[in-house]
RNA sequence: UGUCCGAUGGUGUAACUGGCAACACGUCUGACUCUGGAUCAGAAGAGUCCAGGUUCGACCCCUGGUCGGACAACCA
């Protein structure tokens, strides 16, 4: 047994990613005693997209893999954008996602105190100085990426002239904007963020936890790596955009002289026929393009799980994709394989017919109603079956008839033969329409009962299969039909004088009404479903005993219609 | 005319750290099927941005280019 166990056999372990193997790396080095912690370290001022999603997979899944453990950090030192509210919606999402920071709640704005005494440090030290500049000032004497700064006519100050004006900086001396303090380094870097970097600025206003005890906030330069540092925070990721940031993080850090985290940074997720930004996101909330940040359109955590989308398939999604440093631009397709997957393993069937056609079988009693058994997942055995009603009258998908069809179309058409789903198998006798507009009305069939699903007679070979709905029996509910939300793969990208907006698809979403067996009358929010053949339904959140309604997921593979559309 | 980062099939990620490029999605065949779904089998598609160099041998190392991205908020 145990040298059956051969190398080859063992599971296929995936191959590293450039992080891992950093880890690894310093892990084989004996760094920190093998000890790994990273954080998440979001800023509270608006929802968490997918793109968050694949640094929380990130910093949890590597806590996990090395026995480590990964903190949520709020990193709040920006109290005029940041809100409770996104507070709380991303601690749901991130423990919606999958994933537990145990007692390792943290808050930027815990460590106040102490950056300030990090700051007092750095101005004993000569480190830092108050700066009496005004934003235009400093602004205009940084100098540009090829044109070296000018230095602050303040920069000179004594140690003691600093601490006392920082000192009044904190007391309330002055008004916003009069003063910051801002660290002393080298205003000729080639790195404009070595440019003496504004490390502490006065805003007079009430931060959603400190409220009014302070009316200096640190900047983010100032917060992050000394944040990470107080939690000794082995492992500090982010994203691509703080690389520069990098020689800044790693100075503050030694000059002050404490525990130094390494930051290591790797690419954002870009989503095609969609936007990532925070910003864009909050404006399509805030002028209505969506109905809000759950609006199940929006890449937003929120808007997928309203949207239908499990946990494990976005876990899944962000395994898949990867994590390196080059740009990266990940088709949407990718996110719909990975939630087909896993709603395909897992969804009950049900049949719903969303643009009905009326029905007609003509040999079926009038009044008869006989019920069908229905086999719930074809994957899952284990999920049962369940009783469909047939009826005289039904509805079947309009689409899915044809008076004059092409040789591929294996659906109902004068004459031909099809398969009701876990019924019968009829064939098309005749038409009616209606003689204005030519539009069919009716069409009408007869049975052969001796099709019955599961009698012998039903083995019988027909091209196609059919979902349906007894008409008296079919539950009506709203089916909303989602679709991207964008025209264009990249609305980042605009041509002269247009806005990502410019772009947005006037058919993102799309009202039906359904017509549904009735055994899904008792459905509750968040249930979800495959209607045959049509694609993944929830319940959404907006139903009502009596008054469902649906969001598709998404649709299944169809490669009828993809056939068609290729012509 | 700065600094930093990157460049591998249509997309994304690999290549045991130098041994002529793999996996997934997508695409296309075919089989099977009471979902034109799923599943199964197979195929096409890159010679690794370019030019030199080192080497028996380079996606990998060196040099020089090209292209793309990030950086000039008292945002994060």
């Amino acid at each position: 047994m145990e040298e059956k166990k051969s190398k080859g056999e063992e599971k296929p372990a995936r191959s590293l990613n450039f992080i891992e193997e950093i880890i690894e790396e310093d892990i084989r080095k004996g760094k920190n005693d093998g000890r790994i912690h990273t954080r998440f370290p979001p800023e509270p001022n608006g929802y968490l997209h997918i793109g968050h999603a694949k640094s929380i997979c990130l910093n949890f899944g590597l806590g996990a893999r090395y026995h480590g453990m990964t903190n949520l950090r709020f990193d709040d030192t920006n109290p005029v954008k940041e809100e409770v509210e996104y507070v709380d919606s991303i601690m749901e999402d991130v423990h919606w996602l999958g994933f537990d920071w145990g007692n390792r709640l943290f808050y930027a704005s815990d460590y106040f105190d102490q950056l300030y005494d990090f700051a007092v440090i750095l101005i004993r030290r000569g480190k830092a100085y108050v700066c009496d500049m005004h934003a235009e000032e400093i602004s205009a004497t940084r100098g540009t990426p090829t044109r070296p700064g000018i230095e602050s006519p303040y920069r000179n100050r004594t140690m003691e002239e600093n601490l006392d004006l920082f000192t009044r900086m904190r007391a309330g001396e002055f008004p916003d904007g009069a003063r910051v303090l801002r660290a002393k380094i080298d205003m000729a870097s080639p790195n404009m963020h070595i440019r003496d970097p504004i490390l502490y600025r006065i805003l007079h206003a009430s931060h959603h936890r400190t409220g009014d005890a302070w009316c200096i906030y640190p900047m983010y330069d100032f917060a992050h790596g000394q944040s990470d540092s107080i939690e000794r925070i082995t492992h500090s990721i982010c994203t691509l955009e703080f690389e520069v940031h990098r020689p800044l993080y790693d100075w503050l850090i030694r000059e002050i002289g404490i525990y130094a985290p390494r930051q290591i940074e790797f690419a954002r997720l870009n989503l095609s026929y969609t936007v990532m930004s925070k910003r864009k996101l909050l404006e399509l909330v805030k002028e209505k393009h969506v109905s809000g940040w759950d609006d199940p359109r929006m890449p937003t955590i929120s808007g997928l799980r309203r949207r239908g989308y499990t946990p494990e398939s976005i876990r899944n999604f962000a395994e898949i994709i990867g994590v390196a440093k080059r740009d990266n631009m990940i088709d949407v397709s990718l996110l719909e394989f990975c939630i087909r997957e896993d709603l395909n393993k897992r969804a009950i069937r049900v049949m719903g017919v969303l643009n009905p056609v009326r029905v007609i079988i003509d040999n079926f009693p009038d009044d008869q109603v006989e019920e069908m058994e229905a086999v719930n997942n074809p994957e899952d055995p284990a999920a049962g079956t369940r009783r469909v009603p047939f009826s005289k009258e039904l509805y079947i998908e309009r689409e899915d008839f044809m008076e004059d069809p092409p040789n591929k179309f294996f659906r109902l058409a004068p004459g031909r033969e099809v398969r009701l789903r876990s019924a019968f198998i009829i064939t098309c006798e005749s038409v009616e329409k209606n003689p204005e507009t030519g539009e069919i009305t009716v069409i009408h069939c007869t049975y052969d009962p001796m099709t019955r699903s599961g009698m012998p007679e039903s083995n019988r070979k027909v091209k196609g299969t059919l979902h349906w709905v007894s008409a008296r029996h079919a539950v009506v509910s709203e089916v909303r039909l989602y679709d991207r939300l964008f025209c264009v793969p990249n609305p980042d990208d605009p041509e002269e004088g247009k806005t990502f907006k410019d772009y947005l698809n006037p058919d993102s979403l799309k009202v039906v009404k359904g017509f549904l067996e009735p055994s899904i009358r008792d459905a509750k929010a968040g249930n979800k479903f495959q209607f045959e053949r049509l694609g993944y339904f929830v319940v959404d959140i907006d139903s009502h005993p009596g008054a469902l309604v649906f969001n598709r997921v998404v649709p299944l593979r169809d490669s009828w219609s993809r056939a068609e559309n290729q012509k």
